[in-house]
DNA sequence: GCGTCCAATACCGATTGGGTATCGGACGTG
DNA sequence: CACGTCCGATACCCAATCGGTATTGGACGC
């Protein structure tokens, strides 16, 4: 699993749709379709439903996308922690996951 | 930055040793050494001081460290989150950072 | 000075990963 | 009921990434 992995993940999730994700993403649809499928693969489970319309969350997605938030979070403050910018840190505790 | 290279990270800063932290993660020492470089490459700071006895972390490391274990145990227990064990997710408190 | 132990570099071959083009299915509409 | 459309999935190719072996360069300890 990594970290762009879980950022597509998050992508997809919130557009609910590959295309409107992949141009957020800045990749084609294709790669986005195979990073999806890598990360289902990996943890063997689905984390969307496709349906007519684009893709829904099924459970296993819903209980990943808090964590995967928490985790996107933890790593995007990484410079400014590494700096020695110990406040702003923008990893206060989120909603549960 | 990639999970990969938190990894490696960890693994020097533990290990104090380049070989050793290579074999603890069955790879070779070269491309250990190549993924702590572009990662102090990526920061823009280095992690750690290479002395003749191995490697021994900076400040910049020291803060990244704990980060680093958070961001790694986050990780580590996504298969069981999606599954389902909502328990014993090992992401309780850890040390400040 | 010589052997040794460290990380860093050179080089090459295998794997991964993205992009374009295309497919297959599910609708809506005339 | 055939046709255009919109979705994600697949095929294929090429560039970039990544790991391994071999080697280098520097800093000791004897």
């Amino acid at each position: 699993m990594s970290f762009v992995q879980l950022e597509s993940f998050v992508a997809v999730a919130e557009e609910g749709h590959m295309g409107r994700a992949a141009a957020r993403l800045h990749v084609s649809q294709p790669p986005l379709t195979r990073r999806i499928r890598g990360l289902e693969d990996e943890l063997g489970a689905a984390l969307f439903e496709r349906t007519r319309a684009g893709m829904r969350l099924l459970p296993a997605g819903e209980r990943l996308l808090p964590r995967a938030r928490t985790i996107l979070a933890a790593v995007a403050d990484v410079p400014a922690l590494v700096v020695g910018e110990t406040r702003a840190s923008g990893l206060g505790r989120r909603e549960r996951d």
